[in-house]
DNA sequence: TGAATCTGGTTTTAAAATGCAACCCTATTC
DNA sequence: GAATAGGGTTGCATTTTAAAACCAGATTCA
């Protein structure tokens, strides 16, 4: 018996990760972000076996992470474009990737210099806020009582 | 031919999910920050085999994201502990939370109100800012010429 | 003392997921 | 009209996964 599924889930961690939880999704999803849209380059980018490339797009596109668009170009060619869902993951992504270059970074690169394109000032790093943009730890926060009756899962039961 | 490997990916966000992008470590890690400790509870909040949550604890204790502490409560017993590379998870962890509170709200549940322990007030959503904390959308950044060459993954090969 | 129980695992078995290579079809260029 | 590029699909061997059974040390219960 292979992967559970969390579609139904009532732990919304568990249904994002439903549909980009898995190794290849975000890593599409990334370089969907860094400007590719077609099928050959994510397969020689990302070096992914073109089956499960085939069945990530069609799961990103079924979840609304991608489109899929026909271009005209000179006969049947496709783009895939990150949709505002898709676009949406961009802190995601970016906190993945801080949190990789702090503690795995490579010897033989430096960390990601992301910069604000009007500024040209590097980015922060990702964090948690609260309303007035003061940095908060797991250890600074909780969750109200009502909430906390069913939290942080409550995915009790097998789901698939 | 299973699962291919990022440990020596050039790619930060490869080698990040390496450590935490299957299905179940984030869950754990989740967990572990709403405070579960014990291989039992991890077990039964989840719902997930056993073997997978015993090998998913041991790749993170490898990974350094959680510590594995024998608590001398009665007889041998032991309590995995995020270490602060694991607490260093939350904005990710938050981020997803909100991405999946957001796109794919459950019918009857409200979405995750965290709020800060000192004032009370509930978070914002995360996202990336620049220097100044102003918001930044993948529109608005880039990444500087020398850093491009390789970027965004440089995945090329085979890494298994 | 000894049976039941709790905790934290390991083993076994079957169903899925993955990776690779080979194949297919359309359209295009030489 | 042969070779090539884009975008897939199919088959097969290898891994992972899920579920449940089994195991072993320590503890409580009777």
């Amino acid at each position: 018996m292979a992967r559970k599924r969390f579609d139904d889930s009532s732990c919304s961690v568990a249904r994002a990760l439903n549909e980009v939880g898995d190794w290849w999704s975000l890593l599409v999803v990334l370089h969907a972000m860094y400007g590719t849209r077609r099928f050959v380059d994510f397969q020689q980018e990302l070096g992914i076996a073109r089956n499960i490339l085939c069945d990530r797009l069609a799961r990103l596109v079924d979840n609304e992470v991608l489109k899929k668009v026909e271009v005209g170009e000179h006969g049947s060619r496709f783009e895939y474009r990150l949709t505002e869902k898709g676009r949406d993951l961009f802190p995601i992504v970016i906190a993945l990737r801080q949190w990789g270059d702090k503690w795995n970074p490579a010897p033989d690169q430096e960390p990601l210099d992301l910069r604000d394109r009007e500024t040209g000032r590097t980015i922060r790093p990702v964090e948690v806020q609260d309303a007035d943009g003061k940095p908060l730890t797991v250890r600074d926060v909780f969750v109200p009582e009502e909430n906390n009756a069913r939290s942080p899962s409550g995915s009790k039961k097998k789901a698939g």
